[in-house]
DNA sequence: AGTTTGACGCCTA
DNA sequence: ATAGGCGCCAAAC
């Protein structure tokens, strides 16, 4: 699936290098990266992207929760609490699969990278 | 080549 | 507030 032409990057790739522009101890929505790469009704492409997303470095999976701030890709990390561990070692608080505050530190690449 | 399944989001009842 | 349906695109069956 590789391709040798620019005009079409890979969706994969593109979800990848927004991912790895969250600062830490933010996060972001599958939505909001994908209205970002321009497919605001494909959210689930980023998903399925994410699950490969271990396979690639630099990648904050952990900064990447569904709109409702909730932890719906902890199941994909090596253990259970993996990823509200790296959360939380960013300093966000995770309380019930759900990140607390997540309004305020949430990420949105469409605004954040705007200019 | 048709069907099913996603680490989702949004609208409607 | 909860539940169910549809959309959207790619990969696996």
């Amino acid at each position: 699936m590789l391709s040798i032409n620019d005009k079409h990057i890979d969706f994969f790739q593109s979800v990848y290098d927004v991912v790895r522009l969250i600062p830490e101890g933010r996060v972001t929505s599958y939505g909001a990266i994908a209205r970002y790469l321009g497919a605001p009704r494909s959210s689930r492409m980023v998903g399925w992207a994410m699950n490969a997303a271990h396979t690639q470095s630099g990648v904050p999976a952990q900064r990447v929760v569904n709109r409702n701030g909730l932890l719906t890709g902890k199941a994909h990390f090596s253990t259970p609490t993996q990823m509200e561990e790296l959360l939380e070692a960013e300093g966000i608080q995770v309380k019930d699969d759900r990140i607390v505050n997540f309004k305020e530190i949430f990420w949105d690449p469409s605004i954040e990278l705007e200019l």
